[in-house]
DNA sequence: GCTGCACGATAACATTTGTTATCAAATAAA
DNA sequence: TTTATTTGATAACAAATGTTATCGTGCAGC
């Protein structure tokens, strides 16, 4: 499970046991939810089965801002960070199996890791990264239509496609259920 | 000029002046191009007395990503970093007063800073804020209309209304500049 | 003083998107 | 199996937003 990480990451077997000791694996159904919204966020999940997505309640209808799915980690990240209520409820999709550590773990391992150049080098250049993935977002928003952001999904994230029910996707892409129906619906009939 | 730093990176007066005079200032008119699209981002600006904005062309539209005042650091940043061809150009919108630094220089800046706990921290700490605020932009967008967003716009950032040309804040609210226009006289006529 | 340009408001019309409602298919629960 | 529940498609109508065009104002340059 934590191979991904062991390719990035070189440190010595003694600590990889020692920190990977620290991880505890759940199994859950769909649908569980892992964070409440309000609630603060102690646990980061990676996943090794299943995905999840991250969203809040907005007058009452749900919108959905992240999706997640194998390999990846996943928290309510500004609650996690700055120990504020989450919010955002953090959930899943399918019925997963997933290994979490305590925040007060997490920490330890960072402050060990940022002690050694090569990987607090690395971090940082996942932090830029991030940011840079979200400025595409945003982009995304002020430049592409619904259709072509639809577009953009099935080529650079098809496992959202192909995993995640539609009326999730059509938050995420900024639009109502009923049109996202009818995106689809051209684009088949314009073929 | 460089106090804003000053009083959040604790470092030696010695290290200041060598730091600081790696800076060169420059006055440059409204709409001066600092960056021009494709180019390799070298320079990192720190922003005097102005402010810029970056955009990029979209099928012959041009259409405003960020804008930047006084005591912001600007760059392209993703072609900053990573040396890639810029996707944005970088324009003064006032005529300005910067400094600006060669990213090799920053760069053997950032590598001292970074040997330094207390201090690489806040630099993270920074990162992981800047991601925050790109999460926040990117959720406005699938929870607010238009008109939210520009009332959040007067709220939280009224430098952008008082001193920034209204076509421009249209395509960074992501609307035509006819629609922004109907957007303020309506919120106007209902009062 | 003119002249041209940048900027913004407005109108008329076209297109896109939202809303509400209904129906059908698939899936989970009993 | 039967029965809910979830999911998605579609239609009809309403509202929001884009497009194109025109007009007016202010301002920089001549």
């Amino acid at each position: 499970m934590f191979n991904q990480f062991r390719n990035k990451f070189p440190l010595s077997d003694e600590k990889w046991i020692q920190y990977t000791n620290l991880f505890s694996r759940i199994e859950v159904p769909a649908k569980t939810t892992l964070l409440e919204e309000g609630e603060i966020s102690k646990k980061l999940f990676i996943i090794e089965k299943g995905c999840i997505r991250v969203w809040f309640n907005n007058n009452g209808k749900d919108l959905t801002t992240q999706f997640f799915f194998e390999n990846q980690s996943v928290a309510s990240i500004e609650s996690f960070i700055k120990k504020m209520p989450s919010p955002v409820v953090v959930e899943t999709i399918e019925s997963s199996v997933l290994w979490w550590i305590h925040k007060n773990d997490l920490d330890k391992i960072l402050e060990e890791i940022k002690e050694i150049p090569e990987l607090r080098d690395r971090l940082i250049d996942m932090l830029f990264q991030r940011t840079f993935d979200y400025m595409k977002y945003f982009v995304s928003f002020i430049k592409d239509s619904p259709t072509q952001r639809y577009l953009n999904l099935i080529k650079e994230r098809p496992q959202i496609i192909q995993r995640v029910p539609q009326h999730y996707i059509a938050s995420y892409l900024g639009v109502t259920t009923v049109h996202l129906s009818r995106i689809k619906s051209k684009l088949i009939h314009s073929k």
